[in-house]
DNA sequence: GCCAACGTTGGC
DNA sequence: GCCAACGTTGGC
């Protein structure tokens, strides 16, 4: 099964790029989106690539700032049985978790963020989800073609 | 802070 | 099952 690609949003006041590289390894806790959980239960495999996307960061900061890789698959996220968690969820169990999560490790941060306002310029771009009006999807699905070139433009 | 887009909830 | 009300996301 070929890798697969994905692009993984976070506000950086919550979970920034700077603190996976300090952390190296983190778990994707906080996904309340049952999309996104399916994404991450059914399709995210050890060894897929990941665009790590940082939003509500301002005109200059909202963009792609990196690159991360899957290196544990879905699991429950115990955080919905916490009820001192702010990603608490009454409805979640030990028998029936709800939520799942995926582990990330880091792999490169880019010298300069990829902004949101440059992805939308690029013609080749034009076709990610990221990029549509109204994408809120914190989780996407991301083409291998667009994948290369977001590395290539990045780095 | 505003607000468009869109997901979820709950009354019926 | 419909759909209005409400809550959240996230760009600006």
């Amino acid at each position: 099964m070929a890798r697969k690609f994905w692009l993984m949003k976070s506000e950086p006041d919550a979970f920034s790029i700077d603190e996976l590289v300090r952390v190296k390894s983190e778990p994707w806790d906080g996904i309340r989106n049952y999309q996104a959980r399916n994404f991450m239960r059914d399709d995210m495999k050890v060894g897929d690539g990941v665009l790590f996307y940082h939003s509500n960061a301002g005109k200059k900061g909202t963009g792609i700032v990196g690159v991360a890789e899957v290196v544990k698959e879905a699991y429950p996220d115990h955080t919905a049985q916490d009820p001192d968690s702010k990603y608490f969820d009454p409805k979640a169990s030990e028998e029936k978790p709800i939520w799942m999560m995926v582990d990330l490790k880091f792999i490169e941060k880019f010298d300069a963020v990829l902004t949101l306002t440059e992805l939308k310029e690029n013609p080749e771009l034009e076709e990610m989800l990221v990029v549509r009006r109204g994408q809120r999807l914190s989780i996407q699905p991301v083409e291998a073609k667009h994948f290369r070139i977001i590395l290539k433009l990045g780095r």
